[in-house]
DNA sequence: GCTTGACTTGGAGTCAACTCCAGGTGTTAC
DNA sequence: GTAACACCTGGAGTTGACTCCAAGTCAAGC
């Protein structure tokens, strides 16, 4: 699978492809003769899981991290769990935030929403 | 109120808060005659509502337009409204986004658990 | 009167994460 | 056979959002 189809598919870009492969956070991917990147399943799924995890704000270099201990094998299994662990836990919290500005937001909207409201039934003219 | 006490109520540095009125995200604030800045209760909720909208990922590009509507008054509310309207259905977006990554990650670490379980009843060595 | 500490400024530096570019190769279409 | 196109590389540039720095001012404590 060329490099062009797996950009389409994951909605990546070659060249955003191209550096995780070079920082590492991608395995070196296997090339056809003329050099030119053949992405296997397993290059593409792990595509899917690096865009899953970055969407949701997990910096690279804990990915990065997390794959070399992959790479290693079984033994290391406490310690990637442990890092899923502790990203949950970020997530989670950043989420939270989230929500209080959705709160905030849509009180605000809601504000906006009536003085909208009551200058069009020309109540009163509104200053700052 | 001196920068550094705005610094330490709102966790953003006294270095950010200079940032944030240079680019115009804070309005000027004022001075005390001897140039030291004194910001008053309406900075202070400035500061606290960015700090509450850059926390979920709001642009500030998009806060200092918003803040450039407010300062032109009444004509510019539905714009602002628009704004807030926009800003809000990113969020959401990003918020579902990372729900996903969110149940990924419990998949992941509930996959996890089982073979620490089983490596721990010592059922079978484990590979990769 | 001198040190200490908090403040000021303009400007430069840093960081994460891309994104772009020039120059080169190899395949396909006419 | 040559033009168009997709790919390659190493390296430089960009973006957003800070963060740090040097050099200076001022008030308070000793």
């Amino acid at each position: 699978m060329k490099i062009s189809t797996v950009s389409k598919q994951s909605g990546l870009s070659a060249d955003t492809l191209r550096y995780y492969e070079r920082i590492g956070l991608l395995p070196e991917v296997n090339r056809s003769e003329n050099g030119i990147r053949d992405f296997n399943e397993l290059d593409v799924q792990r595509v899917e899981f690096i865009k899953c995890m970055r969407r949701a704000g997990l910096p690279i270099d804990v990915l990065i991290h997390y794959f070399a201990l992959v790479q290693q094998g079984h033994r290391t299994i406490e310690a990637r769990k442990e890092i899923l662990v502790q990203q949950r836990a970020l997530l989670v919290a950043r989420m939270k935030a989230m929500q209080q500005t959705l709160d905030l937001l849509d009180h605000k909207i809601s504000v906006y929403d009536d003085v909208v409201l009551k200058t069009e039934m020309e109540i009163a003219p509104l200053e700052e």
